[in-house]
DNA sequence: GTGACAGTTCGGCGCCTGCCGAAGTGTCCG
DNA sequence: CGGACACTTCGGCAGGCGCCGAACTGTCAC
């Protein structure tokens, strides 16, 4: 019925509610979430993680991967997930900075350690956050690496000081370089966009971070905290933190 | 059952879900993508353009609003909303991005000809799309007002050049200063962020442009032909254009 | 006041979707 | 080969959600 002044708006326009439909589900978005790490899963600890059957693990993963969302890679009776690209990340970051944040208390021992590791230092992605991953932004702003007067940019001496590094960043890509990312544990914003993801995985190939366990915590090693130190002139007391 | 490993996942982490769940409806998503023109919309409107009962709209924009999606302003017996904040257009535009942008033909003649100016110029919430929104951005790179090496930044050129037409960028938010916008019809990105948002208002200020009627197309004026020849050298070919 | 119109509330209908368990397929390993 | 294990397929159930129309409230114009 009334059929006549209506425009049928559905005549233009891209499909979003099928893309909102995937994360709309707990399930589903619990899974985006922990592929947030940057690293691939497979079904099965998705399917325990969020505490639901194998069966409708295989459903959502289905859901997810059609929907472009996820990659997959089978290897012999595995099938790893994890987040399609980049773009995906930052579209559940902007999602998870949009949603009411609900941080409750950890309910036990051993969570309230997990919890405190994970706001120590952890992957983000590609990138670090975590009380480190704010401090290392901080202290690139204070040596006017980073500049958050139009927008975060990377300065000159920004440039400069990651090519004394030896690291680089890809720039082929329309991947913005310097984007800011809002910490779930420390409620500001941390480094990310490919500068953020050179940084961290320079962190690692260099011996500066390495994972805790299979978790997505990490650690600073004694050679990071060097480093650390020496680069950034973060204080002991932060890195030393267990 | 099977309690025993299970980490109860949503300990942690924001409620992507319910955010998502707002933007997992045909109908909400329309209203969302209707309201991405940067005005505001009445609510019977809204229920018009997408073929719904009154009824049904006054629901879903009581969801929108209370997830705060949308921001409403009652005046006498009409309720208008709004995008709540530059955020969720972003988010908006990010999800429209991922989604799979369907773009059938028009199947009216009148269609064709409200297609065909909105494909020309429009706003895209608060900046500027469409052939002439990407002229525009590509004539700003080509100048070297912009640039796309490092991600999208605005240079000092860019900096003096909107200083040379008054126009003030307010720096204070956490809003990057330039931003890029895939444009549906172009296919290709456009300028948003603060910077868009500010030329956007200067080239209505200024008379450069005026909206046709109360859709989102806009009109380029003969000043705004004089004006975008002058500052950027864009090809009278296409500001003649109808 | 009276009528027109914008918006809201409510009950009810129907579909869609997430969940499970049971059974089946494919892979690895001894 | 045979057992263990990762994953998938398939009913079937239950709850949620979007939709409408009818009745109601509130505002405006005459």
């Amino acid at each position: 019925m009334n059929t006549q002044h209506v425009h049928d708006v559905r005549e233009a326009g891209p499909d979003l509610a099928s893309v909102a439909r995937l994360l709309a589900d707990g399930t589903r978005a619990g899974f985006c979430l922990a592929l947030l790490d940057g690293r691939a899963w497979t079904a099965t600890e998705l399917a325990r993680h969020l505490g639901v059957a194998p069966s409708t693990a295989t459903e959502h993963l289905n859901a997810l991967v059609r929907g472009n969302l996820l990659a997959e890679e089978r290897q012999g009776r595995h099938r790893y997930v994890r987040l399609a690209d980049p773009h995906v990340a930052e579209l559940i970051e902007s999602l998870a900075a949009m949603a009411p944040g609900r941080v409750p208390p950890p309910r036990s021992l051993s969570a309230a350690g997990r919890r405190q590791a994970l706001a120590h230092a952890r992957t983000c992605y590609d990138h670090l956050a975590g009380t480190v991953g704010v401090a290392i932004t901080d202290a690139m702003t204070a040596r006017g690496l980073l500049d958050w007067q139009h927008g975060l940019q990377l300065t000159g001496d920004g440039a400069a000081w990651l090519g004394a590094l030896g690291i680089t960043v890809p720039n082929g890509t329309r991947r913005p370089s310097v984007r800011s990312c809002l910490d779930w544990t420390e409620r500001r914003p941390h480094l990310a966009g490919a500068v953020g993801a050179a940084l961290c995985r320079h962190a690692f190939d260099a011996g500066w971070i390495t994972r805790i366990g299979t978790t997505r915590a990490v650690a600073v090693t004694p050679a990071g905290r060097h480093a650390l130190q020496a680069h950034l002139a973060l204080p002991d007391t932060l890195l030393s933190r267990k």
